[in-house]
Formats: C-alpha cells, sequence, structure tokens
RNA sequence: UCCGCGGUAGCUCAAUGGUAGAGCGUCCGGCUGUUAACCGGAGGGUUGUAGGUUCGAAUCCUACCCGCGGAGCCA
C-alpha cells in the first residue's frame, strides 16, 4: 500500500516516521513544513504529514484535503503525474486517514485558500475506518458523543484557538501589570465559601478532600506575600446546573491584588477584558470569522464599561417590567435584560450583602451592600467575571464567619492575613469558557471546553 | 429537584391507524479542475424498553429508560 520508499527517508529503512526536533526540517531537497506555513513556499517541494480532511475524485484526479492542524490544503494527484501504485492509494484513501504527502506548492486560484500540492509522493500512515462524522449536519448529542473526533473539524479548531489566545491575552496582561502567577491548590481541605456543594474525595485514612470552587482564599495569602498574584486552574462545582452557561469543571482565571480598593478593580478588570478582546481580534479573526462572529459587536468592546448599581439595575428592571424585590439576586433573565441594554460589557456592583460570599466587604455608610461588582457581557451571554474587595478587618471577618455557621477553626490561617498587617484588598474570577463563548458568539459553553462536564454528560464519563 | 420537548437506517429527517421512505455516508461502476463535486447501481430497520387497545400500531393508552432545552446554583 506505501508507495514511499523507506531509504529516501533517511530513517534508516525502518518506515518509522522520525520526530520532529524543530518546526521545519530539512531533508535533501523536501522541506516538512506546516501547512500554515505553505505561502511562503510556493514552487518549493515540500511534505506534509496529515489527515485526509475530506476527498473529491474524477476518473484520473483526485483532489484531497489535507488538514495537520494548523490549516488544511488541497493536494491534487492526477494519474499522469503519479506512479499508478499512488493513484491507487489516493484512490483508497477514506476520511480522516493519516497520509504523508510530497509535492510543489503551486500558486492556484481555482485551490481553496490560494494554493495547492500538486503531489508526486503519497505514503498511507493509517488508512481510517468509515468516519462518523460526515460532511452532512449532526445533532449535538451526536457530535458530543464523538467530541474526541469532533474537535478536528474546523469549526472546533477555531474555537479552540480563540480559547488559547483568549488564555494568552489574558495571562500576558497580567504578567505585564507585574502580576505573579501562583496558582492555587486544587484540593482542598473545605469549603472556600459554605455555599457551593463540592465534589469530595477521599484522602488517605485523614477523610475527606475537596475539589477547589475557587483558588481565591489563598490568592489573597498570595497577594499580602507578593502585592500582585493570579491564579488559572479548573474549578468545580457540584451543582447539577443544566443551562447552557454551566459547566461542573471549568476553568477560572482569578487575580488580587493587595491595596487594591473596589474602583480600581473595575479599572483593572474592564482593561484586562478590554485587552483580550484586542487580542483576539488582532491573532485570531480568521477563526471569528470561521464561526460567522458579528466583529462590530466585538469592535465596540472599548473602555470605558457602563457602571450600575444594583439599585439602579432593580429601576431598569422595573421600568423593563421586570421587576425584582431588593435583596433578590439578579438571575440569568434579569442579567439578560440589563446587559441588552448595552453593546459594552456592564458591571454592576454594591450588591446586598446577603447576595454575596461571607468575606465581602461592606460599604462604610451603609451595611446592607457590599463592594462587588460582577461584569456582565453582553448579547445575552451574562456574568463572566465576579468579584470585589474582601474584608481586610479582623472583627469583623469573625463576625461573618459566625454568622454563616462555619468553622472558625479552619479558617484561622485566613484569620491570620487580617492579623499581620492587613489592608484592603480585592480580586476576581474570570469565567474562561464564558468568555470564550461569549467572544466566538456561540449557542453554548460547553463547545468551549475539551470536553464538556456536566450533571447529565455521565455517558461520556463512562468513556472519557 | 421542578417545567417543557424529544427518541424511526451509521447521520439528518419524513411517514398521524392500512406494505417503513428520502438525502448524505458506506460498497460497486463512470468521469482530468473538483469546491458539502456530479451521474448510475447495491446494501442498510426488533421504529428507546415493557405491557395494553385494535382485524391491523412508528402512529393511540400506561409505566419505565435515555437525551435535549430552561429554572435554581454561579464563572
Amino acid at each position: 500500500m506505501s508507495a514511499f520508499r523507506p531509504d529516501r527517508r533517511g530513517n534508516g529503512g525502518t518506515g518509522k516516521i522520525a520526530p520532529p526536533t524543530q518546526r521545519t526540517i530539512w531533508r535533501r531537497r523536501t522541506m516538512l513544513i506546516r501547512i500554515d506555513e505553505a505561502s511562503g513556499h510556493a514552487g518549493a517541494e515540500i511534505e506534509i504529514r496529515g489527515w485526509l480532511y475530506h476527498k473529491r475524485s474524477s476518473g484520473s484526479i483526485h483532489f484531497l484535503l489535507v488538514r495537520d492542524g494548523s490549516g488544511v490544503m488541497q493536494a491534487v494527484v492526477a494519474k499522469q503525474d503519479v506512479s499508478p501504485s499512488i493513484f491507487t492509494a489516493a484512490a483508497e484513501l477514506t476520511q480522516e486517514s493519516s497520509l504523508i504527502v510530497r509535492g510543489v506548492v503551486r500558486v492556484d486560484p481555482r485551490a481553496p485558500g490560494g494554493h495547492e500540492l500538486t503531489v508526486r509522493d503519497l505514503q498511507i500512515v493509517g488508512l481510517a475506518k468509515p468516519y462518523p462524522i460526515t460532511p452532512k449536519e449532526h445533532g449535538v448529542e451526536f457530535l458530543m458523543d464523538h467530541r474526541h473526533l469532533w474537535l478536528r473539524s474546523r469549526r472546533q479548531h477555531a474555537l479552540m484557538r480563540i480559547r488559547a489566545e483568549v488564555i494568552r491575552a489574558a495571562t500576558e496582561f497580567l504578567d505585564r501589570n507585574g502580576y505573579l502567577r501562583m496558582d492555587a491548590p486544587i484540593l482542598t481541605p473545605a469549603s472556600v465559601e459554605g455555599t457551593t456543594t463540592l465534589f469530595e474525595t477521599p484522602y488517605f485514612d485523614l477523610g475527606k478532600a475537596y475539589l477547589t470552587q475557587s483558588g481565591q482564599l489563598y490568592n489573597e495569602a498570595a497577594a499580602s506575600a507578593f502585592g500582585r498574584v493570579y491564579c488559572l486552574g479548573p474549578t468545580f462545582r457540584a451543582e447539577k446546573s443544566k443551562t447552557r452557561r454551566h459547566l461542573t469543571e471549568f476553568w477560572m482565571l482569578e487575580p488580587e491584588a493587595a491595596f487594591m480598593e473596589l474602583d480600581e478593580y473595575m479599572e483593572f478588570a474592564e482593561a484586562m477584558v478590554c485587552a483580550v478582546v484586542t487580542q483576539v481580534l488582532e491573532r485570531r479573526r480568521a477563526d471569528l470569522q470561521v464561526l460567522e462572529r458579528d466583529l462590530a459587536r466585538l469592535e465596540a468592546v472599548r473602555a470605558p464599561f457602563p457602571r450600575l448599581s444594583y439599585d439602579e439595575a432593580l429601576s431598569r428592571l422595573l421600568a423593563a417590567g421586570k421587576p425584582l424585590p431588593w435583596g433578590e439576586d439578579l438571575g440569568g433573565d434579569e442579567e439578560t435584560v440589563i446587559s441588552a441594554a448595552f453593546e459594552r460589557p456592564v458591571f454592576v456592583h454594591h450588591y446586598p450583602a446577603r447576595c454575596k460570599a461571607f468575606y465581602m466587604q461592606p460599604e462604610r455608610d451603609r451595611p446592607d451592600v457590599v463592594l462587588s461588582a460582577d461584569l456582565l457581557a453582553p448579547e445575552g451571554y451574562g456574568e463572566i467575571i465576579g468579584g470585589g474587595q474582601r474584608i481586610h478587618d479582623l472583627p469583623l471577618l469573625e463576625q461573618r464567619l459566625q454568622e454563616h455557621h462555619l468553622p472558625e477553626r479552619v479558617y484561622q490561617w485566613y484569620l491570620d492575613l487580617r492579623r499581620y498587617g492587613a489592608v484592603p484588598h480585592s480580586g476576581f474570577g474570570l469565567g474562561i469558557e464564558r468568555s470564550v463563548a461569549w467572544i466566538a458568539g456561540i449557542e453554548h459553553i460547553r463547545e468551549a471546553s475539551m470536553k464538556r462536564r456536566t450533571q447529565m454528560a455521565e455517558r461520556s464519563m463512562q468513556t472519557t
């Protein structure tokens, strides 16, 4: 089946593929390249290693769409140009078979992308069985069951590249601003906030450990050590959520800064979100276009974002005919009503204390509200940031622990942060998947995650 | 946990009480510039499961299983 002569490969005739040690490898006249580099090699003989994305054939010519993870390129196998064995091999190729092709890069307006490969040599590495994901449409359930294969599609490539860019842009922004990455533990001895249901796991013979729901408390310790810190990692909420914006396992980016108060926090979070959106627009524009994202909506994301107090939000809800009693938390519908009024993300600050976690700093002259601020993404995507200023006063924090019936013994180390050089400080959590879903303009958060975890995704848990 | 919708060929769907079908994928044949290629042919089914009504059930009834969407929780 192989049309390759192993002796030409310079690998001792083993037929094995030498692992690339650098991005570009020279081997005699043929250069191994990635498809996204192909336009710079017009006229040159090159080698591409990848998978068959799609094929169209007629009697004497095959058009192979080859993908290698960096892009998709058309490879043309003409009967007159290759040996009969190579032409037969091209005819046998099935969708998603892995292959190595060599040939000359040619500019041709008829080719998707403007250039193509005229094949001289072709090796089938692994002939694929009939591939379940065909070029026609499929339902979400079927695609989610085949998530491990769905990742090969163009749309998923675009999404995963945007996700990587969101994380890169955000962490680069934090690094530039003097924040130290200091990741918090995943296994924790108790609840961070005392409210959400946690996943538990046996911890040797010492009882139970819990999967973290937030790195925040640890971040506060780190912020008192280094001034400005952030953590990035998976977080877990054992809630039986069943909505387009919830996962039981998701990634969260959490900055925390000493001496930072509420207004400064909002300015900083705003700058970070703007930096992320700008960088995705710059570097992943083609991917956004694959997803048919309305770029004008993203280009409108500029500082300053509107800032709405909780009280003002209630007035707007009343005016919109959706009144909410004071003290109730904003639900998905309420968030949508508020964010729909603006083309930029909007902060809602000064929530009622009873809606928020025990550690939120109360407003000086009005203790029934706290110095919190959530950022709601536009277009109905909802909350992508939650955060605020933390309590730095020791007696007040002790009082709050009692009010929330939290075991003070477990929080002694947290109280220490108030005993030894307490300062006003603030921080927030940015939901990675929610941010990606908003920026990419996708319907459901699950596609922003490699393998979604939700309560109902049990079938996928049984296998992967 | 609650509310709503659904389960028919590998996939997407049709068939509303009377012989279970189409498109795509697969297999075979044809085609030298295809763009979700096209043309001809073939194969493919315990209609989610169990029971009931009926001369006759994919279709009506009951129970269960599974999935999807939404609420609550929050990033």
